[in-house]
DNA sequence: GTTGACTCCGAAACCGATTTCGTAAACTTT
DNA sequence: AAAGTTTACGAAATCGGTTTCGGAGTCAAC
């Protein structure tokens, strides 16, 4: 044996052509062996997939990607600002996308950049490069320059999340609507009357539907509009923070609060706790994203989760058509919005709240 | 203009034939000059430079993966397991990592795996087959499965976290017998004198340096190790939870908790609070990771942080020295621990507190 | 014993770049 | 003006697979 050798050069794999020499056999016979052609018989089969085994013959997907014209992977870019609740988010996102992706034989590219000026730019090298056949847009606004430029380019993607080009492109979001009308039936039921909701900007696409939901919902049971606050936020925990400051302030007969994600939620507990109101005895709050953490929080807080494993899956069999050549419009799923009731939410209290334990909080 | 044929044909981006062709030059010639080499002369390179700006040209990635014989990116195959906290830490790791790899040019491919088996397969399947030069590996344990199968199969890695092989691999880790030092110190100025040290499971390489840290700053005050109570816990926050909640019924006189990352220290404040215990007033607690989400907890705590950006460019820069030949043991760094001293620790409230500016915290 | 259908496999071209090697032209040298 | 250098570029091979096309061999049919 002259294992130094091969160590020493490098221990380059086996190419097919050695393979084809090892078995006696030319190299596009065995290429189809491997591939399982039906012009090459059984018996030749087996030996070819003996002999590659035995000497750990494994195919260059450098080689493969150049002939088939495809990368086998997606890819996905993302800005650097991910902190906090938002990164556990992508994170739990990019793992059911990858796990879904590599059901299907893709791998996920990730890239991350500074600004949203750098993303555009990004997906063009990505793509133009060959490096992958399409993405898996996250975080979409209603007017996205990203979904844009794609679209211009051609380019294939599919949007978590829709924009106002929804028509046009392939998108999976979740069922808003009906998830905020559903979290204000909740409310309603536990004997709640005075509400807020918390907004997070219309520059977001479901926004506005996230408005109807509550707003059909509180129509459905009589409660009159002013007894429905309306806050904006941006998404962020500081805002949600900030919100349940002016509530208490200046709307103190509000008894539930319904906000547009987990993160403002928890800023709002957060709060609350520091303002001396229990939650959920005091105030109910309400969540949206179904963030793991949010599951641990204190208290776990009511939300309306998704399940990103069920999200990454169905992106993933999403684009992977969408790059087979399916047509962007044929997928477009809106998925049911899943009320979790947690412990953030509470019937309405009748009378003035006993020495909550959270009440100690400074 | 047939700009419908090339749309319906796929919009087939321009190759380096086509733009040789253009130019009227070998693709020889266009392909030195678009690589800067030196014989070829300098205004042969502007015009085959605006050629190629002018038609938009990309060279493809396949090709030059074929013949260059690396892939231009790196992997990182991760459990999919990761909720809560541990998610939010690699969110922020994947992006710094990322954002270190794209300055070298280089991409990152992120596969996610259920469980650890399949993991070592994953890598050498990824290796195999030319997607990745090398990896950057996650979540070390002291006695590695994979590291051991790199380091068999002579794949390039850097770990982030030493391992007990740590002398033939590349590593970047942090000096936790330094930090878990200062981490006493702090305390032990505070005025804290009965401590007690929440381990993370022996299975991690630096859990016993984390141990020696405490104790030779300890020793170094003269403190008896019998004022330190040892905890053991998993790294989670559940195992927080239940150490603080031993520690209360069992050791009541401890009034400083060291645990060793911020998930323990989270859910061992959140049991504080359930035992009506406020943190910092009447026990301190200490964290370690520096997840960003530390920072907004309730109340934000003190940690031993490590930048994440800070980690993934340094470990870009190492797994990229390596795939381009370094030996691994020329990349073994270890980063100061940096003590991030926030709202969970504060003076021992036995005694009132000296004028210090500490004191106002509540 | 030619014809035709069918089975199984190989030669050669190809994907899109890079690299090795060689050479024509221009420019020095003597 | 012949020889030697340098400059600037092209022909062909190469990376490791896949695909197109065709052809040798076997077997049944007429």
């Amino acid at each position: 044996m002259n294992d130094d050798v091969i160590e020493r050069s490098g221990a380059r794999r086996p190419t097919l052509s050695a393979l084809a020499e090892s078995v006696g056999l030319s190299k596009p016979t065995v290429s189809r062996a491997l591939n399982n052609y039906p012009d090459i018989s059984e018996s030749t089969k087996q030996r070819v997939r003996e002999a590659a085994a035995s000497i750990g013959y494994i195919g260059s997907s450098r080689a493969r990607q150049l002939t088939k014209g495809h990368a086998e992977a997606i890819g996905m870019v993302t800005l650097a600002d991910n902190i906090g609740l938002r990164a556990a988010y992508q994170s739990e996102f990019t793992n059911a996308l990858s796990l879904g992706l590599a059901q299907q034989n893709y791998d996920l590219m990730v890239h991350t950049v500074l600004t949203d000026n750098d993303e555009v730019e990004s997906y063009k090298r990505l793509y133009g490069e060959g490096k992958v056949d399409g993405f898996v847009i996250m975080r979409t606004r209603k007017n996205d320059a990203r979904v844009r430029a794609l679209l211009d380019a051609n380019i294939p993607f599919v949007t978590q999340g829709r924009t106002e080009l929804f028509d046009r492109h392939a998108w999976l979001d979740i069922d808003v609507e009906q998830g905020f009308g559903d979290v204000f039936n909740h409310l309603y039921e536990l004997g709640h009357r005075h509400f807020a909701f918390l907004n997070g900007g219309e520059d977001v696409y479901s926004s506005s539907l996230r408005q109807a939901g509550v707003a059909a919902a509180a129509a459905s049971w009589g409660v009159p509009s002013e007894n429905i606050c309306q806050l904006s936020g941006d998404f962020s925990a500081a805002s949600g923070h900030l919100a349940m400051r002016r509530l208490r302030d200046e709307n103190p007969q509000v008894t539930a609060l319904i906000c547009s994600n987990d993160a403002m939620a928890m800023g709002a507990v957060s709060q609350a706790h520091e303002l001396g109101l229990a939650v959920p005895k005091d105030i109910s709050v309400t969540g949206y994203d179904g963030v793991r953490l949010a599951e641990f929080y204190n208290p776990p807080i009511t939300t309306i989760a998704h399940s990103a494993a069920q999200c990454g899956q169905a992106l993933a069999s999403m684009v992977v058509g969408l790059v087979q050549g399916d047509a962007p419009t044929s997928h477009q799923v809106l998925l049911p919005a899943d009320l979790t009731i947690r412990s953030s939410t509470a019937p309405v209290a009748v009378f003035p709240p006993t020495g909550s334990f959270i009440g100690r909080y400074k």
